[in-house]
Parts: structure tokens; sequence; C-alpha cells
DNA sequence: CTTGACATTGACGCTGCGTCAACCTCTAGC
DNA sequence: GCTAGAGGTTGACGCAGCGTCAATGTCAAG
């Protein structure tokens, strides 16, 4: 006994669309097909659809589905891998909400808060009551000031300093060398001259950050994920700091 | 002063290409084209570039992203109806998340559920804590063996009836009708008779549901998302129980 | 024989670019 | 003035998962 490919859509909750579609890619084959072109499907390949569609229900992908119809033991690994991509989303959505409401209530706080203004809310002040919390609100002013009063192409460029700086770090402590290492003791140092461009930080302006605001930030860059994600996570975090403690103890 | 597509890339910290389509889909010109067909962007450019940019992050399509630089008073707007989107996502997922753990302890408990089984649980005894509860672990039992004896294309039915069902509670409950109307009191009757056919359900098999059951039944609807979700969320569901509350009274 | 429901095989569309490919253009060094 | 190399241009395909025509064949019922 076999049905049509409507009265399989119909009995599985999906169209004849998708049936013809998982034919081409080789999903699901029909178990017969009609000297006049036409599907037809069995009791077994309903059952197979079933596990498709609720897999696909959970939100994997179809060659991910292709992989645990043809290999049933890996059926349980599949779904766990793809559980803990699934929570990796859900973070992701977590931070984005986070973001949306942060800028939404900015922005009825008055003062419209436009184009740059937003930009202060992403990657400057991001982290304004660590910064506080840590240093003082003072320090946060004077940077704060000091981060308002750039034009737009300054801060474009202050960012994309950051980002290299970031970059570097992360491919330096990928590679594996020594964080004492000539190598790393010059990221340190760019580090710190980046530092010292930033008015308000500790010691900052033209002497640059005091040797506690160096050694602390690198400890910081540990502690909190957040800024340890700009360096490549935990490891890259850790790398930095130890580079910048050794540049600190070297040289400040 | 303005600058290469290449220094705007590095200075936003996207890519050339990304420009080019931005222009290509008429996102964002460059300020200028050189004769040789250069694209060249100045700093308006740039701080409309890295609006873009923020909005993108937020989670926004281009489309929606070109609405908020046309309309700039409709930022907010766009934000919050952002934010909802986000939120239902969000929801969503949890939901996934605990479908995937669910399918994943199901299987560790042993008896390997494959196929049916797992369509079990997810169509039918998905709610079985609920279900024992607050109808005592006999209608589940009863409920549960009579499902198990079903075959696979029996199930596909009784399911596909479920949500034909449910389509049309969905589409009576959005066009506002009264739930004691005929089409509200047809649908009922329909609910009926499709509990009718589950053995197990408190005076189920051949009576039909007892009025307790169906009017608690309709209760639930409303009292757990879960269920209601089936019949277009809280607003479906307050209806359902109503027309069944309804039913119940004048038949029951 | 006609009508209508249902079947078939293409093929484009959608999102947001990455990634060639094939071919100019500009700058710097000789 | 020539050449190498970096950087620019315009296509165009690819990806995920089908929805949605379009053009056409098939089958059961009247």
């Amino acid at each position: 006994m076999d049905w049509s490919i409507q009265d399989i859509a119909r009995l599985s909750g999906t169209t004849s669309r998708t049936l013809r579609h998982y034919d081409d890619i080789g999903l699901l084959k029909p178990s017969r097909v009609g000297t006049n072109g036409y599907r037809y499907y069995d009791e077994d390949a309903l059952a197979t659809l079933q596990r498709i569609l609720l897999l696909r229900e959970l939100g994997l992908g179809l060659p991910a589905i292709a992989d645990v119809l043809a290999v049933p033991t890996r059926h349980a690994d599949a779904l766990r891998s793809h559980l803990d991509w699934l929570r990796n989303e859900k973070e992701r959505l977590d931070r984005q909400i986070g973001a949306v409401e942060k800028t939404i209530t900015g922005m009825e706080g008055g003062e419209q808060l436009m184009a740059e203004d937003m930009l202060d809310g992403f990657d400057h002040t991001q982290y304004k009551e660590e910064v506080e919390e840590r240093w003082g609100k003072d320090a946060y002013a004077r940077s704060d000031s000091w981060w308002r009063s750039l034009t737009a192409k300054d801060k474009a460029e202050w960012q994309a300093a950051q980002r290299a700086l970031a970059a570097d770090w992360t491919s330096a402590a990928e590679s594996g060398i020594d964080p004492a290492s000539d190598e790393a003791q010059a990221l340190a140092q760019r580090h710190f001259e980046w530092l010292r461009g930033i008015p308000g930080t500790p010691g900052g302006g033209t002497t640059g950050p005091t040797k506690e605001y160096f050694t602390g930030l690198g400890e910081m860059y540990v502690a909190d994920a957040r800024f340890g994600a700009n360096y490549g996570g935990r490891h890259g975090a850790e790398f930095v700091r130890d580079a910048m403690s050794e540049y600190a103890k070297r040289h400040l």
C-alpha cells in the first residue's frame, strides 16, 4: 500500500514541493515511481519522513538530517552537538536583546542619540559601569569627553586600531609563542601606546598608563569574558595578561 | 576629503565587497565616483555606514535598515518591533532547546527510541506529566497504549486531523466571530468527536468525554501556553475555551 | 469529450554577502 | 618609459530551503 505525494503531504503536514525537494537532494526517495513519473510513498517512507520533519523542527539542517538517517547510532551525538549550537544561538540572542534594549532606553533618555552617539553606546562606553567601578567616575568622564570630541573619522580610526591590535593579539596567542617573547612584548608595547592615546586612563595622556592600571587591565581581560572575547577567548586573554604583566615589570 | 573603498572598509571594519553590495542595493551610495569608476566615501558616508553596521549588528535586515535611514523618527519604533521579534526568536529557541534535551534524555533512557517512538514523544505524550497530574496515571496509560497500537498511517492521520482542527480553530478565532455562534459550536462538536476517538479520556471511548473533562480541557488551553500555542496563542485559546464551555453547557 | 484536480520538470526568487574570474588603474622603483 | 604589485571595476555563481509561477501531462468523474 502506498500513497500519492499529495496524500503524504497532508498526512505529514508538509507540502508536495518539500517532498519533491527532498527527492531532488536525495534525502527521501519515493518508495515507488510510476511509469508516468508519479511519486508514491509507503509506510516506511512515511515513518522516515516523520523523523525528518521532527529533526527539522528541532532545527537541524537537511545535510545533518541526512547524516543522522545514514548512521542511526549517531543520532544522540548529532542532537547533542546541535544542542550546543542552539545554546550558543540563544546566548547571542540574549546579548542582542540586551543591546537593543540598551539602545532604545538610551534613545528615550532624551538627547536624541543618533548616529555617532549610538556608536558610543556600543564601542566605547559599552562597559561604562565596569570602568566607573574600577577606576572611578572621574576616569570615565574624562575618557568619555575625549571620545565625544573626536570626529567620525578619528573614531573609526581608533576603532580600527583597536580591532587590528586585538586581531594581532589573538593570532599571537594562537601561534603558541611565549608571552615574554619579543613579538608578544612588541604587542604589549603597542597596547601601551594605544592606551596612552586615551585621556582618562590613570596616568594616561602623555606619560602613559600606570603600572597598576596596565597590569590590572590585563587581569580584567581574563576575569571578564566580555573583554576577553576580543582576544580570542580565555586562552587569548590569559596570553595578553601575561604579556602585559611582563611588559609592566620590565618598563613601568 | 574622502577615501577609497578599501580605506573605508578598514576604518569601519567591514569589507569592500560589502560596500559594493550596499551600493548595488542602494543602501549606501559613495559620495563620489571617479571617472575611472572608483568609489569614494566622505565623512558623512562613513557616519551613515557606521549606523548601518550598528543596526545590522542589532540584527535588523538591510531593507529594515533602509527604512530607518529614510525616516529618522522611526528609529525607535523600528528597534522596538525588532525587539519583539528577537524575543519571539528567543522563546522559539528555548522551546527547541527543551525539546532537544527531552529527546536526548528520552533516548538515553534506553529502549532506543527510534522513529515512531520519537513521534510519540512529540505529538502524543509530549504532555505526559500534565495529563497524569490532571487526570491520573490511569488515563495516561490507557491513552498511551491506545496510541502505541496505531499504525504509522493511523498516527499520521490522527495528527493531521488534529492539525486541521487546530488550524480551523485558529482562523475562526481570528475572524472575530462569537464563540457561541454556529460555526464555533460546529468546531466544538468536531473537537468533541475527536476526543471521543481517544480511549483514556475520562468518559472517553464511545460516550465521549465528560462535561468536566471537556470544559477543563478548555481551561487548560488558556492556562498553559504550550497548549494554547496550537490555537494561535492566548486569544485563540480563550476563544476555544469559551466555545467549548458553551458547547458543554448545551450538550453535556 | 470535457473539466478539474493532481502530477511532472524546470527555473527564478529570497538574504547577505564570500569567492573566483577577467580585466583596468594607479603608484613606486628602475 | 617599463614593470611589478596593490587595489579598483563589473559580472556571476554559491549557499538553505523551499515558495511560487509556468508550461504541460495524467487520471477519474460526468
